[in-house]
RNA sequence: GGGCCAGUAGCUCAGUUGGUUAGAGCGUCCGCCUGAUAAGCGGGAGGUCAGAGGUUCAAGUCCUCUUUGGCCCA
């Protein structure tokens, strides 16, 4: 109990830490909060998986810190927060790692190579960085069960999973379409947009303009075309309708007696400058609907979307003024041109095939010709028929495969989706009861990311991942069905191997006959997995093999109360989350309507979405502003940081540097600024208290004075420690660690440690007696239990060796509640301290500018306060500290206004700004030329009626800010309401004293440089000048107690200096002293 | 190309509902203190609040545009 760490902290805080962390793990910690929470209110917290497939890098450090921080917040708030740690283990990152293992790339390599020894090597993979995750978030102090994790590709967790989707699939939200995804025609194979970002070359495309004639058109748009633009000629064959922008205003231009509808701008560059009239406008929602003429007529081809219309006018906000025309040519190769088909029910057919070949003659061109070696042949035709306006040649940058270099064609693929858009306003409506942190990400990033919300497109043609449970007759595509567990599958005839793994393929070969009445055929499972969000979306769930098991325990955690990851996860888990709870809430009243499931009882999960408050983290970038990357190289390992540091300290700095939201810099000095600073300081404040609670040996036990029986200053700093604890309670709430955070810096660092313990230092060694001992010692502790609890959540290593010392028990800080007193709260004992602060920095800064040092005391400080009258506790209670501080024999309030005080008076904008109106700034200056007369009366709580505009306007106290300026007579200072004055005359006197207090001074100087220690006794001898004798003389007596030299000064002669052990000193005004001093003893003396 | 966020001192960041001295820490210069001492404290200098326009008696704060950077999506 009660022994110093700082030294050990400060030299060593990786060492330090690492002891502190070894005593949670004997103790099992989080297990102990736990169980003394049995029974408490929980608090939710889900952690989002990180992939463990990567290394952990010092952005995931800040998340978690994040997270820790406010779990043990609300653990110290009394409540249950359970913390089951989780692995996202699927998807296309851990399979791109396991090619680059074997050294394969790309679809056709990994079938080749086997899928089943493929996911095998996936599944180890998963796993590689896992330790080092650990290692890391333990080492930071995140408390997380690691023993008991969720990981996504556990058999129980994929059962949940599946019984989900068969849940979309039962209220009839999961379809089979088509997505347009990026494709290889030679190697057969679709690409994932990673595979595509390497390929890029530039190529030369013909660029073409071609006429579209419309059909019935009605007034001016009679006979007109419409004319758009595209570099990919082979795709027109495909061509099912033209896209516009709603709100364009259209051209109607005649060039050489024919009428075309296309943007303005764009004319000229079409037809020639002065080759055309503009003859009317249209706004693109008017065309909407018309039809018009085909370019090719052709049989064939594969229908990748049914419809009931074709060769019409469409609109939609993607259509750019950029390039082209402003109208688009849509086929069924573009994402864009398909979703429009689906939403507005074109036909969709493809003339070019998933090989990449025409699949029909058409046009001069013949079935089984590549498709970018058709645009010449179609061009040509287009341009007999009139069709084609103008042709150029155009250099751009196209994706081609990186394995084999063949242009890429962007293909419709089957795939299987759900459809989220049937509960849009569900989500939307949900969200605005969702606590975001900050607001604005829930207001705008994600909730704008909702209103455009789209299918979910969740199907993937991978490997490596949930197998998506969804089996098709053999024999007729329209008879299939969605599995919801092993179960049903093994009801069905599905065969399970002994050490059933659902993943692909083992998964692939179960087949089982149709259970469909009246239909026969086999049933095999489609190829693809899932989109690995929808596995992350499902852990409230899934982590506890929900519904088969646990459906009580789910009940009871769900739904989050708190989760926080980057902004990157705004459109990933913060999505799935949110969108399968809300389905599964809010759309799947089948499942609840009869309270069971199977025969068992199926508690109701909360109707809501999956979280209630959201904190999201920015990025880190580098400390020049640069994302950090392995390419760079300016990646900072998390474990070397520490090593450095220690966790607290990183810690402390991320939580406070800047919005959590923001991207911020990573700083290495801010880290070591933190430790030195505020970490140093709150350890340095905690020796100095376990120094003399040794020294003097006090004891908590002992009874400790009534609040009313000490210093005005304890019960400043009592007032103000529990002050910091309610805006620290607030900032936490509000999910605001900065709000949280700043006002526990400043009351650590400014007014406990330099200002408090400053000032009350000679109390703790008895100096002013024993009552004020008394007060000290017990005030000291009571702040520092209360300050070593609010740092707890933010810096867990250090407040814990702390206040294990300090409280001299075994039990963590951990295990303890929040402080939480707002009756300590005197606002105005606070707000009396606030002048008095003033005074002394401005009594410094007289000093500073009259060069008068303060161990040279001075006769007279002059207060004036304007405002005192306003304060209810009066700051001449402190004036003891002012005395010391600035070292003066006096203090001297001054009422009222005396005549030696400049003052003036300003106009309160806040007050007046409203009621004056346009004559504001007439009026402030009025108030600023105002006689002091008026100033006082208005100052003495009287009303003034001043001439404004003409009218009269009447004056409050309020309306004014008295400012004082200067006095006259002596050395003044002014800041704000405050204002001093320091009388600097130096009489022979406080001279002499002056030397008395420098003479001490190299006595303690001398005393450390010789090597005693600050309680031994010491005698001292000693010589001088005459003014040094006069000195010691009338203050020897005052210098031996403060110097601890029981026996008194003694002086020497001259002569006797010359011995060894005498050191010379040079004192301000040209004096010197010669020392000697050794260590008292009885001997000696 | 679209959506969202940000740009305040040399650096890292605060800045409440618009209100007249725009703050803090670090760095820098100068100084102080010494019974927390391999510490500590203070003072000074340093800002046309990214740029332009607008609303208002009053704009770092609200609006518009431009510009730079970040995140996500095409």
């Amino acid at each position: 109990m009660f022994e110093p760490r700082s030294r050990a902290y400060l030299s060593s805080p990786d060492a330090f830490e690492k002891e502190v962390l070894a005593a949670w793990k004997k103790a099992n910690i989080l297990q102990q909060t736990l169980e003394a929470r049995a029974d408490a209110e929980p608090f939710v917290f889900y952690e989002g998986p990180p992939t463990a497939n990567g290394r952990p890098g010092i952005h995931h450090v800040l998340s978690r810190t994040l997270k820790d921080s406010v779990c043990r917040f609300q653990t110290m708030r009394g409540k249950r927060v359970m913390r089951k740690a989780g692995w996202d283990t699927h998807g296309l990152p851990v399979e791109l790692e396991v090619e680059k293992q074997l050294g394969i790339s790309g679809k056709p390599e990994i079938e080749k190579h086997g899928i089943g020894p493929f996911n095998e090597k996936c599944r180890h993979s998963v796993f590689t960085y896992k330790e080092e995750w650990e290692q890391v978030s333990d080492r930071i102090g995140y408390m997380l069960d690691y023993a008991d994790p969720y990981v996504t590709f556990h058999k129980d967790y994929v059962e949940s999973v599946w019984f989900l989707l068969s849940r979309f699939a039962k209220n009839d939200l999961l379809y089979r379409g088509s997505k347009v995804l990026p494709w290889c025609g030679r190697c057969g194979t679709g690409l994932s947009s990673h595979e595509v970002s390497q390929g890029y070359a530039d190529i030369d495309d013909p660029s073409v303009w071609i006429s579209f004639p419309l059909q019935n058109a009605p007034g001016d748009l009679a006979g007109a075309a419409l004319v758009a633009w595209t570099t990919t000629p082979w795709t027109l064959p495909s061509n099912m309708g033209v896209c516009v922008h709603p709100e364009f205003e259209y051209a109607i231009v005649e060039n050489d007696g024919k009428r075309f509808i296309l943007l303005q701008s764009k004319a000229e560059g079409v037809f020639g400058e002065g080759n055309f009239e503009v003859v009317g406008t249209v706004t693109g929602k008017d065309l909407a609907g018309l039809s018009y003429e085909p370019l090719f007529q052709w049989e064939g081809g594969t229908v990748v979307q049914e419809g009931d219309k074709v060769h019409v006018v469409v609109v939609d906000d993607f259509v750019s003024d950029g390039d082209g025309t402003g109208m688009v040519h849509m086929a069924p190769y573009g994402a864009d041109d398909f979703r429009i088909a689906q939403r507005d029910g074109l036909i969709a057919t493809l003339a070019v095939g998933s090989e990449g070949r025409f699949l029909v003659d058409l046009a001069g061109v013949e079935a089984g010709t590549f498709f970018r070696d058709a645009n010449k042949t179609l061009a040509r035709d287009l341009k007999e028929r009139g069709r084609l306006l103008k042709i150029n040649q155009y250099r751009h940058s196209y994706p081609h495969c990186w394995r084999c270099d063949t242009p890429l064609l962007y293909f419709p693929s089957p795939a299987w989706f759900l459809r989220t858009t049937s509960f849009k306003e569900k989500m939307e409506a949900q969200n605005a009861k969702v606590k975001w942190s900050p607001p604005e990400i829930g207001e705008g990033r994600f909730g704008e990311w909702l209103s455009n919300n789209i299918d979910w497109a969740l199907s993937r043609d991978r490997y490596w991942g949930t197998p998506l449970p969804v089996w098709v007759n053999e024999e007729d595509p329209e008879d299939w069905i969605c599995l919801e567990s092993y179960a049903e599958l093994e009801s069905l005839g599905g065969e399970q191997g002994e050490n059933f793994d659902p993943h692909r393929p083992e998964v692939d070969d179960i087949t089982f006959e149709t259970p469909t009445p009246g239909k026969t055929g086999t049933m095999r499972r489609v190829p693809q997995v899932i989109d690995c969000w929808f596995d992350s979306g499902a852990m409230p769930y899934a982590q506890h093999h929900w519904p088969f098991e646990n459906r009580e325990f789910v009940a009871e955690q769900f739904p989050a109360d708190f989760i926080c990851e980057g902004i990157d996860q705004t459109r990933g888990w913060f999505y799935s989350l949110h969108a399968i709870a809300i389905f599964l809430t809010q759309m799947d009243e089948d499942l609840w309507k009869s309270g069971e499931l199977w025969g068992e009882p199926l508690p109701r999960l909360e109707a809501g979405g999956a979280y209630r408050s959201v904190m999201v983290n920015g990025m880190i970038l580098d400390k020049s502003g640069v994302k950090m990357s392995k390419r760079l190289g300016n990646i900072v390992n998390p474990a070397e940081a520490i090593a450095e540091h220690g966790a607290d300290a990183i810690r402390w700095s991320f939580l406070t540097g800047g919005a959590a939201h923001l991207s911020r810099r990573y700083d290495d000095s801010g880290v070591s600024e933190a430790r030195r600073r505020v970490l140093g300081t709150l350890s340095a404040s905690y020796d100095f208290f376990a120094l003399y609670a040794r020294t003097e040996n006090w004891d908590p036990s002992t009874e400790r004075p009534a609040l009313g029986d000490r210093e005005a200053i304890d019960r400043w700093i009592l007032s103000r420690c529990a002050e910091a604890g309610q805006e620290s309670i607030q900032g936490w709430e509000d999910l605001l660690p900065n709000n949280a955070i700043r006002p526990l810096e400043r009351f650590l660092v400014d007014e406990l440690s330099n200002w408090y313990i400053r000032r009350c230092r000679r109390r703790f060694w008895g100096a002013e007696g024993e009552a004020s001992q008394a007060a000290a010692f017990a005030t000291l502790f009571e702040v520092l239990h209360a300050s070593l609890r609010m740092m707890a959540p933010i810096t867990p290593f250090l407040a814990d060796a702390l206040w294990k010392e300090l409280t001299g028990s075994e039990e963590s800080v951990h295990l303890q509640l929040f402080p939480e007193t707002p009756e300590s709260i005197d606002k105005p004992i606070s707000e009396a301290m606030d002048p008095i602060l003033r005074a002394a920095s401005l009594g410094r800064a007289v000093r500073e500018r009259v060069q008068i040092r303060v161990r040279q005391p001075l006769g007279k400080l002059v207060v004036h306060i304007s405002n005192e009258k306003a304060l209810s506790v009066s700051p001449r209670a402190y004036e003891d500290a002012l005395v010391q501080e600035l070292n003066v024999k006096q203090v001297e309030w001054i009422d009222g206004t005396p005549d030696f005080l400049e003052v003036e008076a300003k106009a309160n904008f806040k007050s007046l700004g409203k009621r004056a109106g346009k004559n504001m700034k007439a009026l402030a200056s009025t108030i600023a030329n105002m006689d002091r007369e008026t100033v006082f009366k208005l100052q003495g709580g009287g009303t003034v009626e001043v001439d404004l505009a003409g009218e009269p306007f009447l004056l409050e106290g309020d309306d004014i800010l008295l400012q004082t300026q200067s006095a006259e007579g002596m050395e003044a200072a002014t800041d704000g309401y405050v204002t001093i004055g320091l009388v600097t005359e130096l009489t022979p006197e406080l001279e002499c004293e002056g030397i008395a207090r420098e003479i001490l001074n190299r006595l303690q100087t001398q005393r450390k440089e010789t090597g005693l220690e600050v309680s031994d006794r010491i005698r001292v001898r000693l010589h001088g000048d005459a003014p040094v004798r006069a000195a010691m003389e009338k203050h020897g007596a005052w210098i031996a107690k403060e110097a601890l030299a029981p026996d008194g000064l003694h002086w020497v002669e001259a002569a006797v200096v010359t011995a060894d052990g005498f050191q010379l000193w040079e004192l301000p005004g040209n004096h010197h002293l010669q020392v000697a001093l050794e260590k008292f003893s009885l001997k000696n003396a």
